[in-house]
DNA sequence: ACAAGCTATCTTGCATAACAAGATAATACA
DNA sequence: TGTATTATCTTGTTATGCAAGATAGCTTGT
């Protein structure tokens, strides 16, 4: 899948996924991929910038959990802030889609 | 409008509007706007590198019209390629597309 | 005991592309 | 004469996804 399209949409993809439960990097990077039916699929290396980002913001909250025997997890969860965030990315999305989506329908139209 | 949403979408955008004809920038700067009830929106200085892209690329080709009396205006038409491609990169768009989707739609799923 | 592989987080540097801003030039109009 | 419009083109900036690698602890096989 192309880089290109996905800029703009991982922060978006995120939001999404933190709204039922808190998770963890590693556990949303196989996320993305099983929720999307193998459509999408994002590196470990874009997704902890885009978390540094959204915890910038105050869209998201960490919480480190270290169980007795594994490596230590990094659990974000979602605030208010990031819940409007949310309905913003989604919003527009939707919007820009929509935009799209007529001009390819109208290919040979006026 | 976002401008990451966009990216990577304007040559698919620019391959459909030249499908029924050929034209020229600055008349697809505003087929744009209109052909996406305003959602959409690119700037000039944006639309001529995509179209030097596309040229390089073999997927359009530019015809010179020297008109008696106004400018001069660079004519586009797409090739039997740029048809190809169009036909890959709006495959391509709605893959991403329904990828995004469904992770949008399952929020508050498994 | 040792190696290999898995889980999990994090960092650095690169490539791409949309855009703002401005340049150029001819025409139209007041 | 001056301002606005049509039309193309260039330069520099900026954002961000990713490859590649580092770190560290755990698990499994031989």
């Amino acid at each position: 899948m192309s880089r290109e399209l996905k800029r703009g949409t991982i922060e978006l993809v995120l939001l999404t996924l933190l709204t039922d439960r808190e998770r963890y990097g590693y556990e949303i990077v196989a996320a993305i991929e099983e929720w999307s039916a193998g459509r999408l699929e994002v590196r470990d290396g874009t997704l902890y910038p885009v978390l540094y980002r959204l915890e910038e913001g105050g869209f998201i909250e960490p919480r480190w959990e270290t169980p007795e025997r594994g490596v230590p997890r990094k659990y974000y969860r979602i605030t208010g802030a990031g819940k409007a965030e949310l309905d913003r990315l989604a919003a527009e999305w939707r919007e820009f889609a929509a935009g799209l989506e007529a001009i390819l329908d109208r290919k040979g139209g006026a």
